[in-house]
DNA sequence: AATTAAATTTCGCCT
DNA sequence: AGGCGAAGTTTAATT
């Protein structure tokens, strides 16, 4: 455990010195949070009025705002990053002024009462990746190999070692064989070459033809060009429509194949 | 200033005591706020993967939940309301798990250290209004028409793509032809220009004279002299008054007035 | 730079 | 209950 990190922390602070943290916060480029009585006006591309009532308010480094009442997963008031912001103090009443130039909007918050108040200093570097595993896509492609094309029937499949490629063999309709590479991510020049040297083998073996399919989720002009001379083709394969392929899937007859294969 | 209201904050607690405060929360549907260091694994419709960081955890008394990192406007990980939760502290790491059946989702938040951990009860019975969008507007006009002039009567409307621009057509108490402009903010020039191509277009298809009218919440003194150029009128239109005439609008009836068309 | 498409979209309204 | 459309949508990608 790391030592004790510096920050601040207010329980039921005056106003004077909720605003000194506030502007401590902003001008530090720090994470404020707010939770007390507030209430909020927005105005920009339209208008909003929200009555008073108890909500958390997050200002972040980044110029980011946002108000949270105590249900919904959806901010009630929010400002993307950018703002510049103004507080104001009158009467008890801690005002935090929210200005987004480029769209010209703007948003204040008013608080008479703050039961909690944190500066912090969030240290995140932490990398945040949202993805199908190719085993995922390779899974989907089973269980629903019209992902691919109609008529296609895969007859057997082969992980890699590398990360990110799986093939899947089949027939299509016509009973032609089929050899197709995934890829998780954007097809690149790599992924083209190294189905066509797939493609190769499987022909040097089976001495018949062999249709190639690179299927991602996306592939670049130049890598298309590639895959055309090689005779390969390209199939737009959305990861999106794998998981949810997969979660359609009869799971029983899909762990099935897997344990027969 | 209300008294003081009961709530808990924890700075930089044990992991007893973090597990002791985030069942409290959840059990009794209060708000949970962590800051501290923390990654998130996320499978469902799709998966991701959230390296350690310092970011700020919220769960609402509705089952939803929100990680925030230190910037951006949108949480990096998320679940909307109806979650039901779990923990549990394994080698003083705590894990909340939370789970929605309906979409068959799963978040799992670890922290093996916090910094800030507050149990709140957020009282908000405050009413949220959004008001005067384009489309509000010209629903206010079409279910109460007097609020451009006594005796007009709308016969069609138009949404356009520019963004604060809608018409409604519709004929004067003496039978004659009117082309509305509406507009959210104040009248632009551009506006005025736009109203007067309408309304030579109008004239040209229908041979007859057609009156002008830019509404809007008000209007510069040298767009008025443009408008009087070009032989147009101006009504000043509320917004807030908009909003209200909707309000109090029977919404059957509106609805009907927007089928038959 | 502008336009289009996607989002773990969510949410509400209508059929 | 399912489907469609809008959102203060935002954001990324593509032309």
């Amino acid at each position: 455990m790391a030592a004790n990190k510096p920050f601040k922390v207010l329980v039921n602070p005056n106003s004077t010195d909720a605003e000194k943290a506030a502007k401590e916060a902003v001008s530090k480029h720090k994470t404020l949070l707010i939770a007390g009585n507030c209430w909020v006006h927005y105005s920009g591309r339209a208008k909003s009025k929200l009555e008073p009532g108890e909500r958390i308010l997050i200002i972040k480094k980044d110029g980011s705002l946002l108000v949270h009442r105590s249900t919904g997963y959806e901010p009630v008031n929010w400002q993307p990053s950018g703002c510049i912001f103004h507080t104001k103090l009158k009467e008890n009443v801690l005002e935090i002024h929210a200005v987004r130039q480029k769209q010209q909007e703007s948003v204040r918050v008013f608080f008479d009462n703050i039961q909690l108040e944190a500066v912090l200093d969030l240290v995140d570097e932490g990398e945040f990746s949202l993805y199908v595993t190719e085993e995922d896509m390779q899974k989907a492609v089973l269980s629903k190999p019209a992902l691919i094309e109609d008529g296609f029937r895969p007859i057997s499949y082969e992980k890699k070692t590398e990360p990110g490629f799986v093939d899947v063999y089949g027939v299509d309709k016509a009973g032609k064989l089929v050899v197709v590479e995934l890829k998780r991510k954007t097809a690149s020049k790599d992924a083209a070459f190294q189905l066509s040297r797939y493609i190769d083998a499987v022909k040097a073996r089976a001495d018949r033809e062999v249709r190639g399919i690179l299927a991602a989720p996306s592939i670049g002009k130049d890598v298309q060009r590639v895959l055309a001379t090689l005779g390969l083709e390209f199939k737009r394969l959305d990861p999106k429509r794998c998981g949810e392929a997969l979660r359609k899937a009869d799971t029983k007859r899909l762990s099935e194949f897997f344990n027969e294969t």
